[in-house]
RNA sequence: CGGGAUGUAGCUCAGCCUGGUAGAGCACCGCGUUUGGGACGCGGGGGUCGUCGGUUCGAAUCCGGCCAUCCCGACCA
């Protein structure tokens, strides 16, 4: 259906009033989604067309890695997940059938292709190999936003590659992250790749693959030649005045002062010329440790976590009264815990600390000399930082994809083993690829969108053309568009013809906002000369003489290619 | 899960404070005029005022419960 008369495009002039992402606001506007519920959409005739872009994208750069496409059910029975332990995560959600078995709706699906791939694979003559499919997942978030950026049902391209070791899986993950590149890069979009927190997947390596835009919920730190999650981010910390230390710590009445703004306004220091003490419970046999960063930094939980190899939790004021003194005034000097110091720390400086006693801190105090530490890097970067002596900048952006080592994380339990030449049985190492088409349609409307509407990238649009028919049914203008939009069809163009009976002034407001990248009107204004205006939508630039009726269809192809 | 807000026509909203016939603009239908930047005239259709309960002679309006949706935060295999 490419005649805009017969189309269902329903376009609004104003926004969902409670919208707030640009993306949210102009699909819905240029009718491409509408809502049903929180976090759950569907996807309109025109706004299905930039899907499928997306999806042909990559399935074709899949597909040419060796990844073979399947399918698989969304629906599945429980006993997988329970076997992986992840029917205990919040978002699974979860039901019952006719006959009361326990079923999930499944978010993501290494326990079916585990199961299926345990069954199969026997030798190590049947791997390397990796499967994939297109298909809705299905996950109970607390809080759905921004439109289509974050759902609660949505389809996502998921991979998943098998190899019998460590160096297999490696190859594999290489293969995948060239696929990506090419992935996104022919989808137009400003992208790049982070390195990024493996989080509860296990596994040794991950990248994220992040389109900038404002509505972006992830925070990327940037620098020549680096960029990575702040999740994982390091960095140099910006340098601070911090006094020398003192022949010896001494003590300072701060009664009441329990904040680092506080005390450091009380002495007249920087804050970052304070230590802050962060006390913590390991779950393993450390216990309670105090982790110091620097004042006027952050602990960043996730690369805490990373640091210790194990879960924690922040100790309770319990915890700390009894094991150091009241909260508001510990600090690491004379304590019996372990301390560790975090990298943005300078040694020799001489650090305000608690004292480990109410109202009281102690100043002077040098790390190594007062207190004993092992050093650690788990503070969250900040703008201003550096890497290799570039300041960073920390900019938001949307996760549109991500590349996972897995290992033997679902292996293992679900028995997906092989025999090796000498008949050991070894567990598949495994890695999965996923890739959020919806995100990639939403990241490219909050990239290229401008006051008029929508802008896509030429390999996204709905059509490549459309063709604006002025004048009245009847018309001359109108037969001429209709000759136009054969021609431009006959060799493969996909057009959309706006033949409605609707005004200059609402035609061309539509296309705007619809945006797709190349704009043909045929009115009286030129028709007289037997050609067509041209317009990019990509900055709204006239193309200069527009293009002739007459061999019309390889005049715009031609013009096409020069989009961006 | 914590905080904030909103539910009135397809959309954007007014009306609520101070209880008494449910409104506007856009959209839609009919007729006519109009066709290079969201046209105009005349006529017309469309709403359990989220829901349940309470107060009242009377509730969109006051009170309470619930539901839904959005925003901020937490969370985000």
């Amino acid at each position: 259906m490419t005649r805009l008369s017969q189309l269902l495009l329903p376009t609004e002039r104003e926004p969902p009033a409670d919208a707030e992402a640009v993306s949210h606001k102009l699909m819905v506007r240029a009718g491409l989604v509408r809502q049903i519920g929180s976090g759950l959409w569907s996807w309109l005739p025109a706004g299905w067309r930039v899907h499928q872009k997306v999806v042909q994208i990559i399935r074709e750069e899949i597909d040419a890695i060796g990844g073979q496409e399947m399918l698989m059910p969304v629906l599945q029975p429980a006993e997988a997940w329970h076997r992986t332990g992840r029917y205990e995560i919040d978002e699974l959600l979860k039901l019952k059938d006719r006959k009361g078995a326990e079923m999930v709706l499944a978010m993501t699906h290494e326990e079916c292709v585990t199961t299926h791939v345990a069954q199969v694979v026997r030798s190590y003559r049947d791997l390397p190999f990796s499967l994939y499919h297109f298909q809705v997942k299905e996950r109970d978030e607390p809080r759905p936003r921004a439109g289509v950026l974050r759902t609660r049902e949505f389809i996502m391209k998921d991979a998943y590659s098998f190899d019998r070791d460590q160096a297999g899986l490696r190859a594999s993950y290489d293969a995948y992250a060239t696929a990506y590149a090419r992935i996104f890069e022919r989808t137009g979009l400003e992208w790049y790749s982070v390195e990024s927190d493996v989080g509860m997947m296990g596994g040794s390596a991950a990248h994220e693959y992040m389109a900038p835009c404002r509505a972006g919920e992830n925070e990327v730190a940037l620098a020549p030649g680096y960029a990575a999650n702040v999740e994982v981010a390091s960095a140099q910390a910006q340098p601070v005045d911090v006094p020398a230390p003192l022949p010896a710590p001494e003590a300072v009445q701060t009664p009441a002062a329990t904040t680092i703004d506080a005390v450091a306004r009380l002495l007249e220091l920087p804050a970052g010329a304070l230590l802050k003490a962060f006390p913590i419970v390991i779950a393993d046999d450390r216990g309670f440790v105090l982790v110091v960063v620097r004042g006027d930094h952050r602990v960043n939980e996730i690369k805490l976590a990373n640091a210790l190899g194990s879960p924690w939790r922040a100790a309770t004021d319990g915890d700390v009264s009894a094991r150091l003194g009241p909260p508001g005034f510990i600090g690491p000097v004379g304590a019996d815990v372990t301390v560790l110091l975090d990298e943005g720390v300078d040694s020799e400086g001489g650090y305000v600390v608690g004292a480990n006693q109410a109202d009281r801190h102690l100043r002077g105090v040098k790390p190594g000399r007062d207190f004993d530490f092992e050093r650690v890097d788990v503070r969250v970067v900040e703008a201003g930082d550096s890497v290799g002596g570039h300041p960073i900048t920390i900019e938001p952006a949307i996760e549109v994809g991500n590349i996972f080592q897995l290992g033997t994380r679902y292996s293992e339990p679900l028995g997906a083993t092989y025999l090796d030449e000498d008949g050991a049985q070894r567990p598949i190492v495994m890695g999965s690829y996923g890739i959020g088409p919806a995100r990639i349609v939403a990241a490219a409307v909050e990239q290229f969108s401008d006051e008029k509407g929508i802008s896509w990238p030429r390999a996204l649009a709905p059509w490549d053309v459309e063709i604006v028919a002025l004048g009245r049914s009847g018309s001359g203008e109108l037969a001429a568009a209709e000759g136009l939009y054969r021609d431009l069809r006959a060799i493969g163009l996909d057009v959309l013809l706006d033949d409605r009976a609707a005004g200059p002034g609402a035609k061309f407001a539509d296309a705007e906002l619809l945006g797709i990248p190349l704009r043909l009107t045929v009115g009286r204004r030129s028709l007289d000369s037997g050609r067509a205006e041209a317009q990019r939508r990509r900055g709204l630039e006239d193309v200069e003489g527009g293009v002739a009726l007459d061999g019309a269809a390889e005049a715009v192809t031609e013009l096409w290619r020069t989009l961006p």
